[in-house]
DNA sequence: GTCTATAATGGGATAGAC
DNA sequence: GTCTATCCCATTATAGAC
């Protein structure tokens, strides 16, 4: 592989374990079998490398909102596709919702205002008044349910660890029980009866 | 005020703010109108300082937690209780979930087993079985659906904020409607029919 | 207890050879 | 492109006066 890939490779995973001020060039380095001063040839410093990293992830985190929300499809099937699409795209990176949102908080990162997710909560509120089948609910409060319920088993795995999902086995478990459960837990939720 | 008081109470708000790596014993020391060796004198060092505020915040997060829900009282009141409870906590510090969650992630801290949570999840779970007013639920299901749905809106703030929820105001407004939306949809949502 | 002054070092950055 | 060697500053930590 390239060098300047294996380098993205693996401030990837540093920077997500240790955070941007607790991640250290040297370790970078060292494990991606390059000389520091590459990763200056390459980046030009840590906040060239951290920029590189962090837009990449923000574009894998958001997409898969953007792709799946847009669509007209049947409120049903779009939030079963939704919650299984974004538990699968977690699963292969655990730390990275909570890696964004650290950062987010700890510095003032301008991200591009996602034009497109914005439109698909207007698709969603109309769906939510025309469907009679469900109440009519503020969408963000349904976003806010289904990706909160949804990155809580990541963002909150230390805690969930030591209440008793501590194997393998049974978080893996968990996680694929959820991609059906929460839909109907919600779906039912929010049906008119 | 006694000075170490201030001291907790400044770094309290800088490690949240910056995460533990990223704040610095300078700027806490100026901010608490002290010199910097007087950190050192009462906590030894960065260390020591931030594990005396670290475990006191575990310490506010859980509490809430443990009292309401080691209650046996009815599955809705105790829901609908919690919800706003552990709401009103976080707006009174909106950034201290996605801190201590951040930590947690980055450094291997341990923290003592919650065994009345545990238990608490147990109640939980012979309530969701006795009660045939709801479905048999996993309760871990039900509490990552809780949780999560409640913290959400705070570690997601930077999100929320650039999809429309700007002013304080209506983001206010928000929170206290979740209050009432949130275990309203949940409790439907796992309602026998 | 609280400060000033200073030491010690970690870690990002760069010059320059190859 | 990639490395070695070195610089240098930011930041933690401590010695010692008051």
């Amino acid at each position: 592989m390239d060098k300047k890939d294996k380098i993205l490779e693996v401030a990837r995973e540093v920077f997500q374990k240790k955070g941007k001020s607790g991640a250290r060039m040297q370790e970078i380095a060292d494990k991606a079998g390059v000389n520091k001063a590459l990763l200056h040839y390459y980046f030009t410093n840590k906040e060239g490398l951290f920029k590189e990293v962090f837009t990449e992830m923000i574009r894998k985190t958001l997409l898969p909102l953007k792709i799946n929300l847009l669509s007209g499809e049947d409120l049903e099937v779009k939030i079963k596709k939704f919650v299984a699409g974004y538990i699968d795209i977690m699963k292969e990176n655990p730390n990275m919702v909570s890696f964004i949102l650290g950062e987010l908080r700890m510095n003032k990162i301008p991200i591009d205002p996602p034009e497109d997710i914005k439109e698909s909560l207007n698709v969603l509120r109309v769906q939510l008044r025309d469907d009679d089948r469900f109440k009519t609910i503020d969408p963000f409060q349904i976003m806010s349910m289904i990706i909160g319920s949804c990155i809580f088993p990541f963002i909150g795995r230390p805690m969930l660890t030591r209440l008793g999902l501590e194997d393998e086995q049974t978080y893996e478990q968990f996680l694929e029980d959820r991609k059906e459960i929460l839909p109907d837990i919600i779906l039912d939720g929010i049906r008119n009866r």
